[in-house]
DNA sequence: TCGCGATTGTTATCCCGCTAACTTACAGGG
DNA sequence: CCCTGTAAGTTAGCGGGATAACAATCGCGA
């Protein structure tokens, strides 16, 4: 994301709040209490009446949507210092769950306040509306890679999303700061847990990624941009690498 | 869309511009001169460098994404008195492509004048707001869409769609009042022309919607949401109907 | 009215990924 | 330290769509 690289020394809440947060509201944030949700709770529903969103003072979030039938898809992933809930706008009802996938402290705060926020203090908003525009482009950008990637590119894609989003150095690897469950990630790239396990395994045999259980993914960045734009030259590696 | 359902009497205009113009920007916008553009002519390009958004006084315009190998995907269609070009803002170059589907006039503008209008207008803000939590949804909607669903059933939701924002009652039909092709539908629900025609046939053998050559498409809004419910009971009807 | 381009219709083949039904491995509590 | 729950790994079988290569129509201009 584009904020995380900004100057975040002094006001880093405020800047980090998807960069929205300017000035009195910040300092009101601060002082705000905060309310604690436990990892695995729910912070709110598909359908609940809304009109409000949510700053994400610390923790990590999932924006998922479910079918009829139960089966969950995730959205988006929220880290420490970002604001979710923004969806039910358009018609004051919740279209998404969100759901605490660490301990989490979230503050809840009005639309009138927010928007009225957003109205008088022009930085904030130029950087809301960036916000925005970029997660509409990340939603399309999903729905390319959906239309015409391979489960494979689909999960390679999204590793390397993870990676710049949540990753850290780590020698000549890039550690996950967080844990994914491969169901977690077939819910990301909309496919099955039994078929993540096995790409993951022959990503692993390729040298492009390792993981043990319950270790978070490390993943090698480069590679994986590499390997999307000739997947063939990568598996012949493998091959080679057989003998 | 929602905003098709407010008040259109006297302002038409201003209030059709996806709800967010008002006032002054409004009337300055009706007697600037407009840009014309013929049918199939491109408005913008991926990767232009980029600092606008553009009203569509009228016509018919579609926003794509192409792929490295030529491959087209339709995000959203857009009308006359709505706005696109807003995805740019995050980066400054334009991440889709836009193009004329019918011969039609726009106006650009900066996206200075536009944030200092949205910010000094707050009915205006709240439904540019909303309509941009709308749009953010659809493309939500859709990704759970092509995660899940089959062809059909995407065929069928797309269908729908349309009906609702294109379509006009036609005795107990109600008929689009643009063309599509086949292959903008395939765009749309990212499948093969062919399957679309496949599965084109099949609706019209069901009694779900009718069409021939270069005629728009008639569809029973209705039994197409029926459709999604139970697909099979609507098979078996036509099993029926085949004796 | 003939011909050509654009659109739609149809079919046989192939393969990726879903399904289902497992086994294996690990982690933490009693 | 076993026991149980949870996450990961594996496999056989099947089916929906992609692919490719056509035929059939329509629209329109020469």
């Amino acid at each position: 994301m584009i904020h995380t690289a900004m100057n975040m020394a002094d006001h880093r809440h405020c800047v980090a709040l998807s960069g929205c947060f300017r000035g009195k509201l910040c300092e009101q944030l601060m002082n705000r209490p905060g309310q604690l949700v436990t990892k695995g709770a729910r912070i709110y529903g598909l359908g609940d009446p809304a009109q409000s969103v949510f700053y994400l003072r610390r923790g990590f979030v999932k924006l998922t949507s479910l079918t009829d039938d139960g089966r969950e898809l995730i959205l988006r992933l929220h880290q420490t210092g970002e604001v979710f809930g923004e969806l039910c706008h358009c018609t004051g009802e919740r279209r998404e769950q969100a759901i605490a996938m660490e301990d989490s402290e979230i503050v809840e705060l009005n639309f009138d306040e927010f928007i009225a926020h957003l109205q008088s203090n022009r930085p904030a908003f130029l950087l809301f509306l960036s916000n925005v525009a970029q997660q509409l482009s990340a939603a399309y950008d999903q729905i390319q890679t959906l239309s015409f990637n391979s489960t494979l590119e689909r999960l390679v894609r999204t590793l390397g999303r993870l990676a710049d989003e949540f990753g850290e150095p780590d020698g000549e690897w890039v550690r996950l700061t967080h844990y994914f469950r491969q169901d977690d990630l077939a819910q990301m790239i909309g496919a099955r847990r039994e078929v993540v396990s096995t790409l993951l395994n022959q990503l692993r045999d390729q040298g492009l990624i390792t993981y043990a259980r319950k270790d978070g993914l490390l993943l090698r960045r480069a590679e994986l941009d590499r390997f999307l734009v000739s997947p063939a030259q990568s598996s012949a590696r493998l091959t080679d690498a057989g003998f």
